[in-house]
DNA sequence: ATTGACAAACTAATGTAATTAGTTTAATAT
DNA sequence: ATATTAAACTAATTACATTAGTTTGTCAAT
């Protein structure tokens, strides 16, 4: 009774990824999570081709889970009013997962193409939130490039353990720059 | 006359970088480092204390050079001059260096102090290009801490493969961006 | 019910890497 | 010359990923 759990990838990235969360991104390795299953390490390939699909997959989940929490707070809202509940949640996101955030981060280095596009569906909310705004679609591109670009340098440095400064609040920092962005919006003369 | 080769922590740091560059970040080890070196990967623990202090140090490697390019871009600029010359030496960086740039954004994992500080030298690079606005301290800090984060996250965020639309040219989004916030420094109504 | 195929677990083994302990040796300082 | 010491070495341990090959439940068809 007791061999053949029902073991399948998704049962396997979930603990992964609470592994993750609780040990750390760094910690976690086919033993470890094999061993959180109660299942030896090469049972794994039976469900996926190794670490590398298993770290693409801890991405996708955190990519996917960042996308739902960004998508619930952009709901309902237009313009100023939705850029500002994108950014609130996106950072929100990172401070509650820091160790998803961190598994966002690193999948750069693999190129798994289901990850690439998860990681479009953020701008991809962004571009709706846009329409209003009525801009060329060149001028919206440069304008969400550059707001996801702040968002998660922000939101990356904070977590790095920059502005440790006490001179200054690091939640005005946050909403004094995507305030600073949304204000050159009615201000755009150009394109 | 074959042994006691004349080795010291920075002639290892500087092969590391060397082999970060040729081989990627991902494959710089003891074991590949020691042999570019011609010697037995357990040598090295004479110079250093294991593979975080080499991880570490590449970082610090990084980010001191990062700062030379910056304050380079720096001198003999002011204002909107000086943060725009800042914002393309900090681009340029990235992408002459890439994998340079990676040891750099991996550092959160390791809370060596000294990586900590190096990281603060762009930012009072900032401070210093900031003075002639005559910003309050925090208003300042506010400033920089957003600046920051949008460069290191636009370069981010372009080295990890976004920005593929061939729609809007990614220079013209980066300037667009640098752009935007050095706007918002001109009509500062508060504090 | 029996059996045959398949999937999912297993064990055993290999290779790579980091790290530690303990040893040897060359350079240097007395 | 010799004693000290730093810097190299060898040998061994551990952790992990991965592969090959084996066993064993489960389930569907007779």
């Amino acid at each position: 009774m007791s061999t053949k759990k029902g073991l399948d990838s998704q049962t396997i990235l979930n603990a992964a990824a609470e592994l993750a969360e609780e040990k750390g991104l760094e910690n976690v390795s086919l033993l470890q999570v094999a061993e959180k299953l109660g299942v030896k390490s090469p049972s794994l390939y039976n469900h996926l081709s190794g670490l590398q699909e298993l770290s693409s997959g801890i991405a996708k989940l955190a990519i996917d889970r960042l996308e739902d929490a960004v998508r619930s707070a952009a709901v309902g809202r237009s313009k100023e009013d939705a850029l500002m509940a994108v950014a609130s949640a996106y950072r929100k996101f990172a401070k509650e997962n820091p160790e998803l955030y961190k598994a966002i981060l690193r999948f750069p280095d693999y190129d798994d193409s289901s990850v690439q596009e998860a990681g479009h569906a953020v701008v991809r909310i962004l571009y709706r939130v846009m329409e209003p705004y009525r801009y060329s679609k060149e001028e919206t591109i440069h304008f969400v490039r550059g707001f996801r670009s702040a968002l998660h340098g922000f939101v990356s440095l904070e977590e790095a353990g920059f502005f440790q400064s006490t001179e200054a609040d690091v939640d005005k920092s946050y909403e004094r720059l995507v305030s600073r962005l949304i204000a050159t919006l009615n201000t755009e003369e150009d394109a």
